[in-house]
DNA sequence: CTGAAAGCGCTTACAG
DNA sequence: CTGAAAGCGCTTACAG
């Protein structure tokens, strides 16, 4: 920078205008100032930039993997929202573990983001502690909590169980089960735990048994955790008539698994899954599921932000915002009414 | 950190010291500082550090989608080689365009990264300039050119399209074809190009015409792209006996489309895919497919990488390292010999 | 519209 | 094993 502004003449400080705030700058010394940038293929330090301004223009982005096309999907979202702004993700990657978590929240903070966005409203004490004393804003996202730290965007995995439930009820089954992962440990998914209870709670209301809930296994799950899960259902209850898988790809092992015991579906028992991932669509029958928006939880987050980081002094600021972008039933192939 | 100094008693170099190198400094300082440190819950900053080290210990990924199963395992497997040695990765995307890949590999230089890893060896002449004159360690991964920019961590695409025409040519076709996306335009993946230039030349090495290689479309590809595509090919050729798509995503859509059609598959036409996705492995029938380990060109860079930057002075380091990874063709339940 | 001074919070390079 | 000084490359906050 200093180069530039000997070549160009002028003090570093106008160059730097010429950088931050062109409008700020006289017509000729920008000329001036751009051509030496140019001659000397000047590119700024942001971290000089960073450090005297104490804004780094990073936001921290938690997700337990991207290897799940939803997270991959809010993070794109996330991603193209901030895009525009010239913010830069910063990704971590947890694997579903709060301890790892917590590891990666620190190791972030010693990057000075601007801003924080984390899949879970589930932390470790200390996590939660870091991240309320971070001082900048924090969105949980993929699940709206009665009190979220500071924002949340997302929807209610309670409710989607809830919701699962009462729908496999309405097809008019008694014999009522899930699929789901281990729900102690460190390594735990708690979105899809929550998924779980609320269907568990649906079911007791309307007087069926909830014991059929199968929690084996770690997150993050997979083809062969939906077969595995799927016989230990299937020995406890031979008889069951509608089955809740809390992930989609649960549900197509689940499925695969069907085929190869003889049984069909949906005329045997239902399968009803979750995420409306690609492959659920495209296989044979294909899975009714619940449908999320995972671009768009990205993408409001990034919004929010933008609205919280880029408000003009004195404006004012959504304050706990609490974005529900709710969750869509969609009927597919593999759920169908008794005798229907 | 001053703060810490003061109230260790210290001077802020001790401080710097027991957080960079805890060996250097006595048993009894070093437990005063930590103490300190604690109570403040004092949090380094790298932004500082990076600053006054000339190191970030940032390493750039760019890549076109994270919504590709094949790239998030590639980004997965070099954040999981690069995290023991506290390397932060900054992903960026081009959504396989050429001007945006010059454009993001521009803003990330102002974040100073220390290494580069990018999909693909074809760059805007801009982007391999500023690659070239970045003064860091570059890592091309996904394909394996005769001149790196610098190294390159992949296989050759060429190859695989070769291997797949003479796969198809053994089951004993002669009337064989392609599905491609556009080759013209900035947005353009050249990987899958390179696939269908490797598949002509085999075809018409063994004397067959290579006028079914459809390119339709433009990258990222979809199922509803082999739908498609299927659908011109057929038109231009009905009696088609083998089919490489460029990806099992549009493996897939073509072979959803064939049974939409009543086209049996592989009694009719056999198709082969390229990624070994997972949607791939669990359709009915099962894809055959040429498969490459994304998580470990993912993982080889990273280990490359590390080698390079954390090496002991003097210490040799590799120069210009071209690692190929290989690939590997699985046939499954698409292809199947004429008559066989 | 432009500039001189100070400082962001660390590490480097010495010195002892 | 410990510390004082200088500086990394910018921006902030004044001043004119």
């Amino acid at each position: 920078m200093s180069d530039v502004s000997k070549l160009a003449g002028v003090s570093k400080m106008t160059v730097s205008r010429v950088l931050a705030d062109p409008a700020l700058v006289s017509e000729e010394t920008r000329q001036k100032v751009m051509k030496a940038i140019e001659k000397l293929g000047y590119v700024p330090d942001r971290i000089a930039g960073s450090l005297s301004s104490r804004r780094t223009n990073f936001i921290t982005a938690i997700l337990p993997t991207l290897t799940n096309s939803n997270f991959a999907d809010s993070a794109q979202g996330l991603a193209n929202a901030l895009r525009a702004a010239d913010y830069q993700l910063l990704i971590g990657y947890t694997m579903y573990d709060l301890q790892e978590e917590e590891r990666v929240i620190r190791t972030m903070m010693e990057r000075r983001p601007d801003a924080i966005v984390v899949a879970g409203t589930v932390h470790t004490k200390m996590a939660s502690e870091v991240l309320m004393r971070a001082g900048i804003p924090i969105v949980e996202i993929w699940d709206v909590p009665e009190h979220p730290i500071d924002h949340a965007v997302g929807f209610s995995n309670y409710e989607v169980g809830r919701n699962a439930a009462k729908y496999l009820i309405s097809l008019g089954f008694k014999r009522i089960g899930a699929l789901g992962s281990r729900a102690d440990g460190d390594v735990k998914d708690w979105r899809g735990e929550s998924r779980l209870l609320g269907f568990g709670a649906a079911l007791r209301e309307a007087g069926i048994a909830d014991d059929l809930i199968i929690r084996e296994g770690s997150a993050p799950v997979s083809y062969d955790h939906g077969a595995k899960t799927l016989g230990s259902l299937l020995a406890k209850a031979p008889d069951v008539e509608g089955i809740f898988a809390v992930s989609d790809i649960s549900a197509v092992g689940a499925l695969m698994e069907c085929h190869r015991r003889g049984i069909h579906v949906p005329d045997q028992v239902s399968i009803l899954g979750f995420g409306d991932f690609d492959i659920g669509r495209q296989c044979y029958p294909a899975i009714s599921t619940i449908r999320v928006d995972a671009q768009m939880i990205g993408r409001k987050a990034g919004e929010l932000l933008l609205s919280i980081l880029e408000a003009e002094k004195g404006a004012d600021v959504p304050e706990g915002a609490r974005v529900d972008v709710g969750f869509e039933l969609i009927v597919r192939e593999t759920t169908k009414r008794l005798g229907g």
